[in-house]
This record gives structure tokens, C-alpha cells and sequence, in this order.
DNA sequence: AACTTATCCAACCGCCGCTAC
DNA sequence: AGTAGCGGCGGTTGGATAAGT
């Protein structure tokens, strides 16, 4: 192993602390628990181990091939992947991966695997993401295979200001992104109304949650959402 | 049965981006 | 503007276990 091997009784610790002040604040979290462990290592712990709703045990062939066409599309993002499979966490994604498929890459298998899977391309199930939340407006939930409005969708992020430059694919729109443009119209604090350009007119596809989430939107958190909105677009593009 | 090799997976490490000061 | 601190990520390590010889 990598290290010290976590004690039931730190796992007894580490979860009675979590189900008392909350996940977040894992600078905190070893004084809070009285463990002696530094606050990644709570941190993994957590989410690797004791987190509920874990799934345990071997990957099911509809799990692997839809890894196996995430990681086509992202490449090693492995919590972005783990996101599409519910109960698996990044790290099992990545052993899972590092131990079976890597190998497979570099022989014939993996083309096999891909030959059936393109010639059954329909047969794969686009998981549901969680709901996406952007400041200060109700969150969206992605319904499957978002894409679906993704054409529609584009148009409205020619609103924005400063113009962006001509959008015609979601990896171009990923491309203007990480420019910091969209970034930026988030970070000067836009409001409801701006957002609304952004999200709230966006075709029927794109549905409101109930719930207005104010918290949680913290670092990097806008980021994957929108990786999740532009890796369901690839999805859905790819599967047409 | 003893030894070697391969596989699994929990844990650690270093880096990055973001926020607050 | 600079920087320290934090959360989060992907890469890597290495002990445990299974499989093969």
C-alpha cells in the first residue's frame, strides 16, 4: 500500500465528524475528528471509501464501455468520468482503467471492444448527470442526451459580451471557455437576468431544478459543470 | 509446497486553479 | 499585484492477494 492503512476506528472517526459538520473543510476536519491524519488523506478517505452510496465490486461490461468512450472524449479525467458512473469514484475509475483497459489499448482487444461498441453505438446509455448549478439561478438539470438542444443552445451564447468568437462545435465552445470569457461574465457577478440569457431561454431540453442553490459553487465546481454539459454534447453527438 | 509473476487497489505525492487577504 | 492557504485532481507507489509455474 501507499501508506498507513486506515483503522476501523479512524473510519469510525472520520465519518461521525463528515455526518457532523459536513464534507468541505478539510483543513479542519483531522482536529475536528481527532485524527491524526492530514486533511487529503481525510479527504480521500471519504470519498473513496466511506462516502455512501459507494459501489463495490467489478465493473459491468455496460460500465466499461462507457468508460472506455468517455476517456475517448476527455482523455485521464477521471473524476469527470467517475461523475457518469454512479457509485464509482474517480480512483476506481482510474485503478479500473490503469489495470485493464490501458493495457488492452496497446493489443487487439480494445480494438475489439470498440468495433462492437461503434457497431452498436445506439445500446450504449447515457447516464444522467447530477444538476448542473450556475450562480444565482435555479440550477439546470441535464436531461439525457442534453445535446439534443445543444444546436439550439449555441445561438444564445452569441449574447454574450464581449462577443465571443463563432461557436459551430461544443469542443470550440469548450476552446472559448477556458479562454475565460464565459469565466469572466460569471466572475463579475452577473445577474439573473444575465444569466438568464446564458441558461434560462435555453430550449425546452433544458429544464429548471426546484431548488436555487446559493452555496457550493465554489472553486473549479463551475468549471466541470461545464465539461459535464460539453461531455454530454460529445455524448450525445457521438451516439447520433 | 515453494517460488515467481501479475493484478488489484488504498494511500500518498505533487501540482494546479481559485479565493481571500 | 502578490501570495499563502485551500480544495481538488491525476499520477504514482507499494503491500496484499491471486494466479501461474
Amino acid at each position: 500500500m501507499g501508506g498507513v492503512p486506515w483503522t476501523a476506528e479512524e473510519d469510525q472517526m472520520l465519518k461521525k465528524c463528515i455526518e457532523q459538520f459536513g464534507e468541505g473543510k478539510w483543513h479542519r476536519v483531522p482536529l475536528l475528528a481527532g485524527l491524526n491524519r492530514c486533511r487529503k488523506s481525510c479527504r480521500l478517505r471519504w470519498l473513496n471509501y466511506l462516502r455512501p452510496n459507494i459501489k463495490r465490486g467489478s465493473f459491468t461490461s455496460e460500465e466499461v464501455e462507457l468508460i472506455i468512450k468517455l476517456h475517448k472524449l476527455v482523455g485521464n479525467r477521471w473524476s469527470l468520468i467517475a461523475g457518469r458512473l454512479p457509485g464509482r469514484t474517480a480512483n476506481d475509475v482510474k485503478n479500473y482503467w490503469n489495470c485493464h483497459l490501458s493495457k488492452k489499448l496497446s493489443t487487439k482487444q480494445i480494438s475489439t471492444v470498440e468495433s462492437e461498441e461503434n457497431a452498436d453505438i445506439g445500446s450504449v446509455q447515457i447516464i444522467q448527470s447530477q444538476p448542473l448549478h450556475l450562480n444565482g439561478v435555479p440550477s439546470l438539470r441535464q436531461p439525457v442526451g442534453i445535446a439534443a438542444g445543444i444546436e439550439e443552445a449555441l445561438p444564445y451564447y452569441s449574447k454574450l459580451e464581449p462577443p465571443l468568437p463563432e461557436i459551430n462545435t461544443p469542443s470550440q465552445l469548450l476552446g472559448v471557455k477556458d479562454q475565460g470569457e464565459i469565466h469572466d461574465q460569471e466572475s463579475k457577478g452577473s445577474t439573473a437576468a444575465e444569466n438568464s440569457i446564458l441558461l434560462g431561454d435555453l430550449p425546452m431540453e433544458f429544464q429548471l431544478d426546484d431548488e436555487v442553490r446559493v452555496d457550493g459553487f465554489g472553486r473549479g465546481k463551475q468549471r466541470w459543470d461545464w465539461e459535464d454539459l460539453f461531455m454530454d454534447m460529445d455524448l450525445w453527438n457521438s451516439s447520433l
